[in-house]
DNA sequence: CTGAAAGCGCTTACAG
DNA sequence: CTGAAAGCGCTTACAG
């Protein structure tokens, strides 16, 4: 057993009740500190703090949870072939800004993935029993149907990216994807290329959707035909994004520059470029989308889009917590940034 | 107030005292049924897991764990600097394999991340606090004070890699480091390799030790004179591998053979090989370690020593719960296994 | 501002 | 095998 109080085992934990014995006061006022310090006296609260010093108190949340009907606690969740996710930098980065913005409010994330139909079904059990008071939604794909569940569970919900088909009311953390991709393609237009192509994401993705639409804007605005001859789609991969740059090259291999939906994928695409014998960015300039650890190990180093993860994941755990505490869903679009490298 | 019942909100759950009613037992019955089915009928049991099914039940584990004074979850600890972890790909394996280890369980892995003395002060209270019932620690370098805390605090622990410097006694599970590293060196000299250079990882890591140790022995057994000229040290990171094969090739430019201690490392090597125009394999073979993504996105791929991180992952977790359920401490050492691709 | 008391949902001896 | 009852550690009206 755990239980024990012997030699180097786990003693039991100090209660309000010690505290209160400690501080000459009740369990109610220690309470009462614990909460905000409303209603109570300042000599009082401070008998009550150096109490809490003394004992080490740490309140036991499992007592505080059965009563106040909240967990204290957080769900990262993952849904869909989980694989793809591990691959990407950006899951670390979002999943380490999450981790450290909920700490800075006390709250434990817990990590969940639901790639198989069984285990979505678990994990939807175990969050609308209560067991996390909200969860953070990394899945890109559209129609994902532990989402709507969850939202028709009333359970407070933040994805990342803004969620395709699971209707409006479900707040989301995006960078501005439309915008970033058309700050990339103006770019390659500026630095002279002529015959730009592009690798989108998947097209079930936000990602994917609206950074070919950002694409679309820019080469109409520059009164260039839309040729869907140099547009292929890969799946955020380095392999298809490999497959991807194969295919535009052989149905187009006047090819000067291409935007690449990821940087990952964006890696592919050099890999492609290399080994048919084209220079980056002598012959053929290539924008990624990102700036994930990716862009900068590639070689040469990617001219990318700059998604601003630390922002990301702090608006995704801010508007979280105001659901929890109440408001109303909301979305937050933020900026990107280009940043010049070597590929362009 | 997330205590609500109203339109789209979130119900209040069944208690064990509905499911009692409507299966016409006490709630000391419902309990016992699911706590193991002990000392219940079968027309009992029968009847309490439909009323289970029919209200959707699912325990509460904050009332559970009041009373038994278990969390029924774990922690997932990531201390020092975390930017090295995210970076190495070995980390997203062996945090999905946990997940799922412990999901298998129907246990919550919370992760937490003690980068700073702050945050390490204030996780150890919350882990010490019992708000966890074990940890799984993933920290490769000694003297890491966090462990000892816990381990003096008496709490269950299991770490990843064999610990230096936090005494014996305390579980951990890693690979057969040394075994592995023979296996690539012997590798290394079966092709025909004469002068067998080496980038350690840190010298303070089970990792970094254990695998120069290798090196060393399978030397010594073919006769070979141990050259310090061509022994480098970095921190298993890819820009540290690149600097390590440069100082290896200015002190030895006869080099044949580099065994790496890492696969993202490895990685750093080739690209420091390739720019100055040595070609892998022909002119020097490169031997990495863990069979990490990192070895199959190498150009050329890595041969390299594959550690089972599956197993690894599954064994820490089983070893954990086991010392959580009152067994003492155990190390687990898994095989590794070569595998053979372009590098060499 | 403060204390006494009820109660959150569960488990576990204790009688039967 | 089963029910009635105590109690885990906390919060929160309720009186004062």
């Amino acid at each position: 057993m755990t239980m024990n109080n012997g030699a180097g085992g786990r003693r039991r934990p100090p209660t309000i009740h010690d505290v209160a014995r400690e501080a000459g006061v009740s369990r109610g006022t220690v309470s009462r500190v614990l909460n905000g310090g409303h209603y109570v006296s300042p000599s009082a609260a401070e008998a009550v703090n150096a109490a809490i010093r003394r004992t080490g108190y740490v309140v036991n949340r499992h007592a505080r949870s059965l009563i106040t009907g909240r967990s204290d606690s957080v769900g990262f969740l993952l849904t869909e072939p989980q694989e793809r996710f591990f691959e990407d930098p950006n899951f670390n980065v979002l999943l380490r800004g999450c981790t450290q913005a909920l700490a800075a409010h006390d709250i434990p994330l817990l990590l969940m993935l639901a790639g198989t139909e069984d285990e979505r079904r678990r994990i939807t059990r175990y969050i609308t029993a209560g067991h996390v008071d909200g969860v953070l939604l990394v899945s890109s794909h559209s129609g994902d149907p532990i989402a709507t569940e969850l939202r028709e569970a009333g359970v407070p919900l933040v994805a990342c990216g803004k969620p395709i088909g699971i209707g409006s009311k479900v707040s989301y953390v995006a960078a501005d994807d439309r915008d970033g991709a058309r700050d990339m393609v103006r770019h390659l237009l500026a630095q002279g290329r002529r015959r730009v192509g592009v690798v989108t994401g998947p097209l079930d993705t936000p990602g994917g959707v609206e950074r070919l639409a950002g694409y679309r804007e820019v080469l109409a605005e520059a009164d260039v035909d839309y040729d869907e001859r140099i547009v292929v789609s890969g799946d955020y991969s380095r392999a298809s994004g490999e497959a991807g740059a194969e295919r535009l090259l052989a149905q187009a291999p006047d090819l000067d520059a291409v935007f690449v939906a990821s940087d990952l994928m964006a890696q592919g695409v050099l890999t492609a470029l290399h080994r048919a014998g084209r220079r980056v960015p002598e012959d053929v300039a290539v924008g990624g989308f990102d700036d994930s650890p990716a862009a900068t190990a590639a070689s040469p180093s990617l001219t990318t889009i700059r998604q601003p993860w630390d922002r990301i994941s702090n608006e995704m755990v801010r508007v979280l917590l105001a659901q929890i505490g109440g408001e109303d869903p909301a979305a937050v679009i933020l900026p990107t940034e280009l940043v010049k490298r070597e590929s362009t």
